[in-house]
DNA sequence: ACGGAAATGTCACATAAGTTTCATGTAATG
DNA sequence: CATTACATGAAACTTATGTGACATTTCCGT
């Protein structure tokens, strides 16, 4: 299973590292920004599965990127967890009432912070059990793992459903092949870029097999990448 | 006889732990939950036996996941005991009427709790006799323990037919080894992953040996685990 | 307590499925 | 057209699953 990512959001690079080394360990993935500019960057580009945010930044305090996310449609929904000082409780009210789920104050022991990483990465997964996404005739279940096309079964194998969930999830928006590797496949993962190109062709490859028209939502952006694009489909 | 795993949800970890020793040493398997969400994960996912619910939880109360549970199919039947404060008599009687099943007020003797858990799950357990689960021509008596197909007695070993009994009353879903396990064999079991393997080769067996068509209910989720799925059965 | 049948879990090997890379063909771009 | 990027088929490789056999444990009847 690819690892879940982590974006620490943290001014001191100590502080980082140490956080790092904690979260190799329970087998996550890392991500790292020094300032809120920088976080949300990553945080569009890397798509974080969740956010370990300092509360004392330079340059634009945690709350204004806390703000910030739970404005944009398709970051409200992504988890922080804040990092506070003991002496600030009235940044955690604050912070809880924006929108954060869960706190904890510094200094803390890596093992509890990761026990509660855990148990909200948990929590927001279950926001997706029993979702199925649709598109047209095209349905994705989630919980059986399964593809139906016009209510038949699609065959494909394991990399071309994540990457069908992929953008499903994220439509109308083109991907270079290093986003998708990152995103599809998981970070620190290396493999050559082409290697996308043969599993776009087997994903379209599948979809062609029970319906022509579906094999086009998934459209080649030359000299950028791919898109998967429903508005384009003229069955609709 | 594998021990019936009880769900706690509280808020308070302090309360939390307390009930985990508890229900250790009359042992029961403990899950827990810190609000409603979560719970409701859990429950999907772990499948306890029985659930000991706080009513007051930050985030959504007690009685909003009661409600919850008595709208679902799959949960409607899974027993509730409330733990109330006991100054709010109204509440109790408002949990009572949603479907809870028994209720404490804090502060309790462990002992009275254990007692009334033994009795919840007795009586929740003889609703559950006589009970048939059936897909097409394939019948599962859970009190005969008995699975018969076309009207003929099927050979299985205790395992595949918990197994069985397990699929076919969670169908349409992936599960993975690792909570095949949990769920089937039980919370801290300690074997292999492809132990699952065999048992669902000699269930298929078992299916095959008298209709053919029934080994196909039980399919392989590459990369993921087995899905029971009734819905692909052509004979239907 | 004892022997034997039934059930279980593990392993090793066979097979199937899926993934990546590569070589080559084809289409877009300026 | 020359160039670049993408499409595509197939080989080489990797990984996951199927399967039979066996050692071990559990359960019974004696």
């Amino acid at each position: 299973m690819a690892s879940k990512k982590v974006l620490v959001v943290d001014d001191e690079p100590s502080i980082r590292e140490m956080l790092r080394l904690a979260l190799a360990i329970s087998d996550f993935d890392f991500v790292e920004a020094q300032d809120i500019h920088e976080a949300y960057r990553v945080i569009v580009d890397d798509a974080p599965d969740m956010v370990l945010l300092d509360w004392m930044l330079p340059g634009g305090s945690g709350i204004e990127l806390l703000r910030r996310l739970k404005k944009g449609e398709a970051t409200q929904s992504l988890p922080v967890i804040m990092l506070t000082a003991k002496t600030h409780e009235d940044n955690v009210i604050q912070g809880l009432e924006l929108g954060a789920d869960d706190y904890i104050t510094k200094p803390f022991a890596p093992k509890e912070l990761i026990a509660r990483i855990r148990a909200l990465l948990r929590r927001a997964s279950s926001d997706q059990a029993g979702k199925v996404l649709t598109v047209g005739d095209l349905v994705l279940e989630i919980d059986s793992r399964r593809v139906l096309l016009d209510n038949k079964p699609l065959e494909m194998g394991p990399t071309e459903f994540k990457l069908l969930h992929f953008f499903m999830a994220n439509p109308e928006r083109a991907y270079s092949r290093t986003q998708l590797l990152d995103r599809v496949w998981g970070t620190n993962v290396y493999v050559e870029e082409r290697t996308v190109d043969v599993h776009i062709r087997r994903l379209r490859k599948a979809l062609q097999a029970v319906n022509s028209a579906y094999a086009d939502l998934i459209q080649t952006v030359r000299g950028t990448g791919y898109r998967f694009s429903p508005r384009d489909l003229s069955v609709l």
